[in-house]
DNA sequence: TGCAAAATAGAACGACCGTTCGTTTTTGTG
DNA sequence: CACAAAAACGAACGGTCGTTCTATTTTGCA
């Protein structure tokens, strides 16, 4: 049925490798749409014009192919949202990037999902390697965000007294807003809802002589 | 295996609607831990005692299962939280008693899981009479909340120029965070961060003179 | 170019799924 | 108490699932 999908495939992987890509790309797109619950071998096997077996052997089982979606998908998140915004300038600005990137990648998923956020619901209650894995991933980068909080305090463009958890823990409510009503809701103008929200938290933490400052 | 399970069984109800009542709640309680999609017939049976055949009987499909269980959560939804806040004054102090009895309601779910949460993220891709079911009753409970803002402002609680929208997507996001840490990162002291959330949004959309006329 | 190793295919498995159907049990009532 | 209606059962169906096995093909290197 399907005519030979492998166009001028690049010599600089190993073709397992190579074939482990395309399928854990298909896997990324089929768990941002169904969830990680939702991935088939079966039919990620259709998609990619390849075996069940074929698949299969690539990861040896459902759970290592979820956690390698899980895997890729950290890497994306990273390479799209946190590396670019580290190059901004420590403080307000790299938050504010972070944000940026942030929101964009949650709402240019109308199509695609956060796999963080959609992952969080479905293993909410299903204890196991998977969960670890997400967790762990998901841990980490509010870590990171709440590194750049601490810097913005430490810069002074923050109030001393600002609590970077109770920070981070409204900003990360209105990414989930946002997706909520983008995907669930399909609510149009739902981005410039975050960074209306995101500029009034950013308000209301700011040192007060800042305002008038830059 | 199973002792017969029914002690006495209130006459007010016929036989079948008892019955479709007790599978029901089992339902509710099995699609609060595995999600709507996670619903199983044989599984449900197991629980209630009876027959997979049986308990299919009482919904004629899956997908009728998986909309009366929405349903029900509903009902236990408006009871538990919309009508006992509605009875608060109108105003800021309803919008706040309808808060806390939501967030009551998502974090005594640390066990339990709010299906409209889970559920959104479950069938934001899967169009279908679920999908609409799950919407047409989360944006009623939006409206709903939507009208007590409204309210507020029209009592003179909140600011004039205030964006209901932009407001009720602040404070949703506030429940979604919570619902986020409690049930996945399984942070303590999340539902003191949601307070104090929404305590601060409240500060920053309140008239400034009721802040000392109260 | 030849050959071991890696990659893929193909068939089969046991388990669970939702659903159907015919039968049996239970219910409520005249 | 009898009897029709409602409810529950039990077996079977076609289907999909993840996984296992053995064979076949393809790869990359000596």
């Amino acid at each position: 049925m399907n005519p030979a999908a492998n166009a001028d495939p690049p010599r600089s992987l190993q073709k397992g490798q190579q074939t482990r890509a395309a399928i854990l790309d298909a896997a990324l797109g089929m768990a941002s749409h169904m969830g990680l619950e939702g991935l088939s071998i079966g039919a990620l096997a259709e998609v990619t014009g390849m075996s069940k077996s074929g698949v299969f052997a690539h990861f040896g089982s459902r759970e290592e192919l979820q956690i390698s979606v899980i895997r890729e998908y950290h890497t994306r998140f990273e390479e799209e949202v946190f590396f670019p915004a580290v190059g901004e300038p420590r403080g307000l600005p790299r938050l504010a990037a972070l944000f940026e990137r942030w929101i964009l990648r949650v709402s240019v998923e109308l199509d695609s999902g956060c796999i963080y956020i959609s992952g969080a619901v479905e293993f909410d209650d299903r204890p196991g390697p998977v969960r670890d894995a997400l967790a762990s991933m998901v841990s980490a980068w509010h870590a990171a965000l709440e590194r750049a909080i601490r810097i913005a305090i430490a810069e002074g463009h923050l109030r001393q007294d600002t609590d970077p958890h109770q920070m981070l823990f409204e900003i990360h409510g209105l990414i989930l807003a946002l997706h909520h009503d983008a995907r669930f809701l399909r609510n149009p103008g739902v981005l410039d809802r975050a960074r209306r929200g995101f500029a009034r938290v950013i308000a209301d933490y700011r040192t007060p002589q800042t305002v008038s400052q830059e």
